[in-house]
DNA sequence: TACTTGTATGATAACGCTAACATATCTGAG
DNA sequence: CTCAGATATGTTAGCGTTATCATACAAGTA
């Protein structure tokens, strides 16, 4: 009727009946039923989140700054979070059935997937399969390979490895060592890579000694990892390159305890611009991810596919930001000097 | 049809014809469609959660635990993030246009607020005359006075801070600092509150000079107001008090810049048990809130309310766990003494 | 036999909206 | 005056479900 032509400012309404139109729906407090009318128009304005762990304040930030992108263009977000590869599977099948116009896919880490890597391929199949039957866009963050033809959006760890490095090199460093995962798979690996690419170009020598390992994601254990290191080599390196922030925090406590100051003893330079490098004193030098633009391109890549713009088939690349901190200290080229 | 019969697990229908349309809705990887389905239920198996900033970890714990009590009911999320106070309000509209069966209202932050408090007021009455025109239950997590009708699940603050006191009173100390937050409004005052009471009930005088504040809910800020201080004072307490974690790792730093250990020097306990307690070395002495638990019950409640089931209508009160680091040192009663 | 009860299935309407078409009035051009 | 086109409004059908009622047959009971 002539109320879904007000409402909708859409075909020819007199402004007299408008008037009365809009007057009558303040007065009863009208909100239109979306769910009548995304029956009619066979879409939502729904997208569907799918996602593991939202407490990690990484994910919350795709997820707040996909919220903004999403909402600027009237779509709403419903979120499913999964905690194992089952809920994951019945997430996607839920939100397809809430009928949502897409998908963003969040990086998922689930318990049961590094015990059962079979178990994952497999749920990404049925996963890729379930969407292509139903013809739903989708978007996924981070590095996993739900079908050959998701476009994805991923940070650029390798080059932020290599920012690392070079901005140690610049500051005079020649001395570097380096404070990994022991498990270097996905993004560690890539994180060890632009490492070693950044120093070969260098022209620096890696020496083994320096590079240590932590075997688990935690302050702790990078803290023990470094005082071992500590007692281990012979001459230490005039700077350390942090895997990411936690084990970055973790060698500054294990540096502290033996009385050696950072940075005046020795440099600490970390990766991601998590909260962990803001706790420090001083504050962590480190090369930030950006979550927040990741969470913007994802959405925009979405909204492209839904309105059937071009869009660029291969992954899209985040490059990190450099953040300043207090944990490098300039080197004249005579301390660093060649090594190896 | 019998489809329906079959996919609900409602009236009669013979096993010949269910394993055929069973099989049938697999072959055709079928989808029920829940757009249609809550047109003609009238419900839609969705809650609407409305906050401000997501990326703040408290708020992603609400939501994740929210998350994991709603899924097992079958229910949905739709998240609405806003920025602006008006946001807020269109986003209470969008939530119920898309007919949410109910709300969740997390604590609102935003910028204008602050400035514009009849703004808010203003909201809290619009939102709540729109949530009962449509008859909607809702419930509010945070100290946010949506309506008086609204059933809130908030975090004991006071019960924290006294927890707090406690704590070091049973550690032997006597002479305590308090490093509060400046604007002492809300959960602020709970918290001082808290303190105060405890400190009564020990029968300890609380020194004017060891209570402190800080402008700024701010790590930096806390180190320069606890430096400030620590040269101020004519004698240290044995032991601070601060009214959140980032105070506690500023008094930390500022501590350690003046050449002191924490806690052979002086006692530090927190208040949130948040990422920050993480960072320092050793991991901060704190009281811990329970956003996991305040999530669970606030979904639990509205769970309750959606169906009918008798709900207490006061506050719910989540009480807070005492999270043991090592900030703070056992000390004699010699070396504690009277003060004031 | 006739009536009840349980089982099984189909037909119809309705949920609240919009697309598509039909109708009606008005304006200005030829 | 007549017709085209713009303007304004109403009518109808249909989106994919489920509730309700109707129908049908079987088995058991009086």
């Amino acid at each position: 009727m002539t109320v879904s032509r007000v409402l909708n400012n859409k075909g020819y309404v007199s402004d007299e009946k408008r008037k009365k139109v809009l007057e009558c729906a303040k007065r009863l407090n009208y909100q239109p039923n979306m769910i009548a009318r995304s029956l009619v128009l066979n879409r939502t304005s729904t997208v569907g989140v799918l996602l593991s762990h939202i407490e990690n304040p990484v994910y919350a930030q795709y997820v707040a700054s996909m919220s903004r992108v999403f909402r600027t263009h009237g779509m709403d977000i419903i979120l499913s979070c999964a905690s194992s590869v089952e809920d994951w599977i019945s997430g996607v099948k839920t939100l397809l059935g809430k009928q949502v116009d897409g998908l963003v896919i969040l990086p998922v880490e689930l318990d049961d997937i590094s015990d059962h890597p079979q178990a994952w391929a497999q749920a990404c199949e049925e996963v890729g399969k379930l969407l292509c039957a139903n013809a739903k866009p989708y978007v996924v963050v981070g590095d996993s390979y739900v079908s050959d033809k998701s476009i994805r959006v991923r940070h650029d760890y390798q080059a932020g490895a290599e920012m690392a490095v070079d901005y140690l090199i610049k500051m005079g460093h020649r001395k570097i060592g380096h404070l990994r995962f022991e498990n270097g798979d996905g993004v560690w690996a890539e994180r060890l890579e632009g490492f070693e690419r950044a120093m070969k170009r260098a022209g620096l020598h890696v020496r083994a000694e320096w590079i240590y390992s932590c075997g688990d994601d935690d302050v702790y254990r990078a803290m023990h990892a470094t005082l071992e290191m500590l007692d281990r080599v012979s001459e230490l390196p005039t700077a350390i390159c942090c895997a990411n922030d936690k084990f970055a925090v973790g060698a500054m406590q294990a540096l502290n305890m033996r009385g050696m100051r950072v940075p005046e003893d020795i440099s600490l330079i970390g990766h991601d611009g998590s909260l962990y490098s803001r706790c420090t004193s001083p504050f962590l030098t480190t090369i930030s991810i950006q979550p927040l633009t990741a969470g913007t391109r994802a959405a925009e890549v979405l909204l492209d596919l839904l309105h059937e713009r071009p869009v660029d088939r291969g992954d899209v690349f985040v490059p990190p930001n450099f953040q300043e901190g207090g944990t490098v200290r300039r080197i004249h080229t005579e301390d660093g000097g060649a090594n190896g």
